[in-house]
DNA sequence: GAAATGCTTGGGAGCGCTCCCAAAAAAAGT
DNA sequence: ACTTTTTTTGGGAGCGCTCCCAAGCATTTC
């Protein structure tokens, strides 16, 4: 089957190139019958207009490109990516966008591919990933050049730009407070780094809890980590000399490192000392221990981006949209429910 | 900065449209001074061709699609995915392709996906994950519709397609040899599920490797899982009644579920029974015991995908091309090694 | 010194669509 | 019946590039 043209269409269906073009384009102003003959050498013909003479005709390239920053290659480490990111293809499949991705690991790789992201025609709009403080400059370029972009997670003091994000503040709130309610006293908390937003908030989160309670913090159980499993392990290791009976970890595989050092200073969990992780991916299940955690909810939350991502572009990108979804405890084993201490 | 187009780069280096595009396609036959004047003007504009117009007069879109389809839902719970996607991005971002994302994970979501990614003109050439039974009819269909195509990982029983895949046999056998050596008598394996190229490669090395060594395969000792952690776990749990003293999981996620399940069942390891696993991913050594594993170049191994892909492209599609790397054997604590039996 | 050869350059045509405008057809109004 | 209004349709122009061909120019050759 040689690809035919809008052209060719046109001619089996006894129409204009335009007529056919309406049909396609879902426009007014086609008679029924026509419009039904036409779908119907469209139909078994199998009929697809070549993207790139549309998108050159029309200024619209139907794609959105998915970018992480050289800041976000712990990518793989993380599992939140590939979730999040699974979530974001399947919204584009629905929409019916073609999805490119651009996974950067150097400051240089960001600048090359920079030029062909601002250079209008190829990306109708772009997701960044964001919560890092070095990523500023990319969202800053990308809104100088005006292409609609919606950040996911809340960029570092930029508020002229649309953003999803959870309620990082909340979620580590209600886990940080549960924690006391199990009559914990010690909390102590492995923050995210200090230039990531959503590290940042998780802390916020564990402090005000702790204030609201009435418990007062103590440095020598806050220590920061990297998102990473040995972060987690290494953070905890600085923290068991301060005796913690419980830890709020800011992310699930911090957790599952913070656990793994506490097992081997011979600390059972939940019973010497509990734990609650942020994420709630599958690998909160693994450890020998089931993980209570923070859910997000990734896929959900991809989709909002693009959600709003394409109304940006439809609809134009002012003013800039602002979301923010609630996350949900999930109680489980480790951090000692159903335990009597 | 409007964006400008080659006419206007053309006006101000004093030259003609098809000198500009000359120079920006490094074609042959332009003056060495008009070259650098018009690459001048090129670089203080800061001018980028339109990707569409391009495109379309070329027939050449510059960009390759990335397929995972819908059996390879378990995209998530298996880091793998991520790690080779990261691969393939970074090779896509140093050839100046865009990679195009293409993440299924319904049979509908397939069909619909398809009839855009055959249509020539969006993609110069797709990237398959297979290794699944389900997939041989995505890549039948690219066959037939010519699109320039590697699969990654064998495909079933086609040959008439480029691959890159690893030697799964020969990692397999490394392994289960290695676990001979050090003494293991009655050697369990979890492999991946039956319609999985990969697993069934895996089998094959692991039931070569005990026949070489001259120890009788046990059935009971032969478990299929399905690559998850989950899945690893009940695998075992299964197996468990048979008393192996070592097992050899087709991947490190399923090693790490096999892992717990000893652990819950009292037993030690490796004292009581070794592990090996496969892939040798980050999370092999989160467990509490370091897992030894064999080493697939992931990275490598989707840079080399892309190399071969573009190489389609370029020089047409005949012959294919059959690429399989090699693995690597890494000795941690899990398989006992170091310590006396 | 004229003819032949090789490089370099410019411009027309065209890739396959969308958009606009004017013509044709249908519907409505008098 | 004829005019006016509205809806439907066709075709030209153009999106920004590449490719081809022919013209222009420099260089070589006899």
């Amino acid at each position: 089957m040689p690809d035919l043209t809008l052209e060719d269409v046109a001619k089996q269906a006894g129409v204009s190139r335009s007529t056919v073009s309406r049909v396609l384009n879902d426009q007014p102003n086609v008679r029924k019958d026509v419009r039904n003959r036409v779908q119907a050498v469209i139909e078994t013909t199998g009929f697809r207009p070549h993207p790139a003479a549309r998108a050159l005709a029309s200024q619209h390239s139907w794609t959105i490109g998915l970018v992480y920053p050289h800041s976000v290659s712990y990518f793989f480490t993380d599992p939140y990516y590939p979730h999040l990111t699974k979530g974001i293809a399947q919204a584009c499949n629905q929409s019916s966008y073609t999805l490119a991705l651009f996974l950067v690991d150097t400051k240089e790789g960001e600048e090359k591919i920079f030029t062909s992201i601002t250079r209008k025609g190829l990306l109708d709009g772009v997701l960044v990933q964001s919560g890092h403080h070095g990523d500023q400059e990319v969202i800053g370029k990308l809104i100088d050049a005006k292409i609609p972009q919606v950040v996911i997670g809340r960029p570092f003091r930029q508020d002229n730009v649309s953003y999803v994000d959870i309620d990082n503040i909340n979620g580590a709130f209600n886990a940080v407070t549960h924690l006391i309610r199990m009559g914990h006293k010690r909390i102590g908390t492995i923050t995210g780094p200090g230039q990531s937003t959503a590290g940042l908030d998780r802390k916020t989160g564990y402090l005000k809890a702790l204030s609201e309670r009435g418990l007062k913090m103590d440095t020598a159980l806050i220590l920061e980590g990297d998102f990473t499993e040995n972060g987690g392990y290494y953070a905890m290791k600085k923290m068991l000399p301060a005796k913690p009976d419980a830890v709020f970890a800011a992310s699930d595989i911090m957790a599952i490192g913070a656990m793994r050092a506490a097992r081997e200073a011979g600390l059972n969990i939940p019973t010497d000392i509990a734990f609650v992780g942020f994420d709630d991916l599958p690998l909160a299940t693994f450890s020998g221990v089931q993980l209570t955690t923070v859910r997000q909810p990734v896929a959900q939350f991809g989709a909002k981006a693009v959600e709003i991502l394409l109304d940006l572009i439809e609809n134009g990108i002012n003013p800039p949209r602002h979301i923010i979804m609630e996350t949900e405890l999930v109680i489980r084993e480790s951090c000692g429910a159903g335990i009597r201490k």
